[in-house]
Formats: structure tokens, C-alpha cells, sequence
DNA sequence: TGTACATCAGTGAACGCGCGTTCACTGATGTAC
DNA sequence: TGTACATCAGTGAACGCGCGTTCACTGATGTAC
């Protein structure tokens, strides 16, 4: 069946969002390629076309993965501009939210893929790393402008991200089976990190 | 070969003790049950005389992981204690340090295990949980032990848990690809939260 | 503009392989008398 | 204490199955003239 060009970037691209979505919600080795092509709309054999090796595919989808997670931080962080709220408090709600932990198939994706980074072949471990060093570059530069300090604001960007990645997958760990636990972590992260937020714009003392 | 009752119990404990070495390393889909009864020193029929399927080895492999991970740390807490040493600096040192990062086979089950830890069987999730509940009881004793307060002993646990975890499991990501920044996230977590601490001992404010 | 041909994305069957699981068998352990 | 037998952990081959990958083929797209 012949294709146009175009029409083959995009189904290349179907593969790599249908891929993104499986290998988030069940972990890349649990997703076959007859199953992954099938829920992308095409036979089993067309994948070669688009990618040489399965590792290549998982490469494909942390690019995607990072480019995207990179431009909803920067889109959230303008909406919370242009609606005169603090962009970091505004960044800790949306992150600890009961929404956010539901959403694992398209929410942050270093938490999304923490766990599986390290097994990841070199392309992909290096997409994840690179992604990784941008978002956190992103968020001090969003505290810098906040809270006008711009000594700390690297550390505050590495702290403040990393207590938000363990809130968010102790919580997702036990969400099906101790929701109470699971609200409760969720909760209690989120409270303490806007207070320590708040503590820090009023420069009453470095909580971080 | 017919072997004693006590000798079978103890090739059990091998099976479960390898696998859970091969299960962090790899993921549990990742490790076949040849592989794994190879590396326990036995051949793979043997494997069902003891586990009636592989979900079942994996939740026996959680329940070890769980009982050992909360008698480690209850030892981490009444070395501290006997030293005559803060309990709660010590346990933030020990957890965010190169070794513990390096020590997946054996670190921290609840880091270990907590990316993994959605997609196992009911068992398994369930052992997690209720492993993680008694270890967030047991720390926030010895933080109310230690600090005086008995009210915010418990939050206080559970999100310093949750940055130790977000920080570990960040910093391992990328350990291999991007070291400096591994040893950036886990150092400044590691300062922070020591920081965070000792501002929490002299009453000065809470600030977790 | 129309014709002839090369390209290449998509199809679906097939490949070898390793997976989780089953099974008949072995033989020392443990038990009954 | 000694003998006869049941138990059951361990062996290793085999099962069907789905895996990642390859392949010959199709036919619309894109190109050359």
C-alpha cells in the first residue's frame, strides 16, 4: 500500500505516541511490537520500516518524551505568568495534584520513566539525562525570576524537583492498594513544599 | 536427588535471595526463571516445587525485600542511637550517599522497587505498601524520639521519606550517563535535607 | 502533460529463540511398623 | 534397631506461545524523460 511521504512521518509518529503510552503504563519490555503496531493502527512488519531495533523505538519515544515534558513546563509556567500567580507554588499544585498521579501516560516523564532510565541502552539513557539537565536548567531560571536570588536558585531547583519526583511515586506506588497512604504522602508533600515555598519568597530564612 | 526438609527450605531462600538480586538489577520481566534458578544454583523444573507460579515468586521476593529493608533500618537507627549520634542526620547520610546509590541489589527496597512496584500482582503491591506503612511508623518514632514533637513527627517522616526517595532515584537515572550532574542532585539533596534538620532540631521553625 | 519505472511504506507469513509452565522420572529423606 | 515404603525436592526434556526480527510481495507515490 503505497504511502506518501508525509503520511509516513506521521504514521512513524502514531508509533512513537502509541509507544510512549504503552511503555508508560506497562513498562517497555512488557509491550510486544505486534501489540504496539497493532494499537497504532498497522501490521506487525511495518516497523522496520520506521526503526531499526526495538532499543531504537524506546530512544524515539525519550526524545519525544523529553521535548514534550520540556515545552508542558513551559507552558506552564507562562500560563502561571499571565495569570499573575507564583509559577513555582503553581508548578507544586499541578505536580502533587490526584490528577497529575493519575495521570501516568502523559505526565512528567522523568518521573514517568525514573525507574526505567537506567536500563535504557546509551541512546536513550542520554536522551533521558540531557532532558533532564534542561528541565532543571528551566526551573531555576522560572525561581530566579520568582524570588530574585540567583545564587541558590539551581539548588532550589534540584531539591524542590527532586522531593516532588519521590512524593509523586511513593504515591503512585500505593495508590491502588493504600489510597489513604497514597493521599496522605501526596498531601502532606504538597503542603510542606508550599510552605517552604512561601517561607522562601519571604526570605525569612533558606528552607530548601 | 531427594533432599532434606530444612535443605529445602534453604534452596527456597536462595531461589528468593537471587531473584531479588536479578529482579532489582534488571526488572522482574527482564530475568527469565532459567536464568534465575541457574544463579540460585539449581535447574529450572525445580522452580515450581516451591513457587506456584512467577507472580508467586515475586511477591515472596517483596515480602523478603520488605522484612529485611525495615530490620536494616531499625539497625541503621539503634547504631546511630548507641553512637550517640543523630538518628535522623544519619539516616539521610547513609541513604543519599555514592554507596547506597551504587547498592541497588541490596539499598533501599522502596527506592528499589518503587517504579516496578505498580505493575506487579495484588500480592506484591500489597506486601510494598504495607512494608513502606511500617517503615514511615518506625522513622517517624525516632524522629518524635529524637526531636521531642510527637504532632508533626509523622509528616515529618513521610516527606523527608519522599525527598531521600525522589533524590536517590533521580541521581540513579543518570549515574551513568551524566555523573556530575548524579552526584550534583545528591549532594545538594543530601545538604539540604541535613540542613533542613538540624534548623528542625533548634526549634527555629518547621521546616519540613 | 503523459508515460515508464524506481522507490519504499505497509502487509502478513515465517524465522529461530527463550519464555513460563508441565511432566515423568530419580533417589535420598522421613515415616511406619 | 532394622526394614519397607511413601514423600517430595531436584532433574532435564518437552509443551505451546509470543517475542524481536526477517522476508517476499504489493501497490500508490514520486521521479525521469
Amino acid at each position: 500500500m503505497g504511502v506518501s511521504r508525509q503520511q509516513a512521518v506521521e504514521n512513524r509518529h502514531a508509533i512513537v505516541t502509541a509507544a510512549e503510552k504503552l511503555f508508560r503504563e506497562r513498562g517497555v519490555d512488557a509491550v510486544g511490537l505486534a501489540e504496539l503496531m497493532k494499537a497504532a493502527g498497522f501490521t506487525q512488519g511495518g516497523f522496520y520500516n520506521h526503526f531499526k531495533s526495538k532499543d531504537a523505538l524506546v530512544a524515539a519515544v525519550m526524545e519525544k518524551a523529553m521535548e514534550e515534558g520540556g515545552e508542558a513546563y513551559a507552558a506552564l509556567f507562562e500560563h502561571a505568568r499571565s495569570a499573575d500567580a507564583d509559577p513555582v507554588k503553581y508548578n507544586i499544585e499541578w505536580y502533587l495534584s490526584p490528577e497529575h498521579r493519575a495521570n501516568i501516560e502523559a505526565g512528567c516523564p522523568w518521573s514517568g520513566f525514573v525507574g526505567d532510565a537506567r536500563r535504557f541502552d546509551d541512546a536513550a539513557r542520554g536522551a533521558y539525562a540531557q532532558g533532564l539537565a534542561a528541565n532543571l536548567e528551566r526551573f531555576a531560571k522560572v525561581i530566579e525570576e520568582t524570588e530574585g536570588s540567583s545564587e541558590a536558585s539551581r539548588k532550589k531547583a534540584i531539591t524542590l524537583f527532586s522531593q516532588m519526583v519521590g512524593t509523586l511515586l511513593l504515591s503512585r506506588a500505593v495508590a491502588d492498594v493504600d489510597p489513604a497512604l497514597a493521599d496522605e504522602i501526596l498531601d502532606e508533600g504538597r503542603e510542606h513544599l508550599l510552605a517552604a515555598t512561601a517561607s522562601a519568597e519571604h526570605h525569612q530564612r533558606p528552607c530548601f
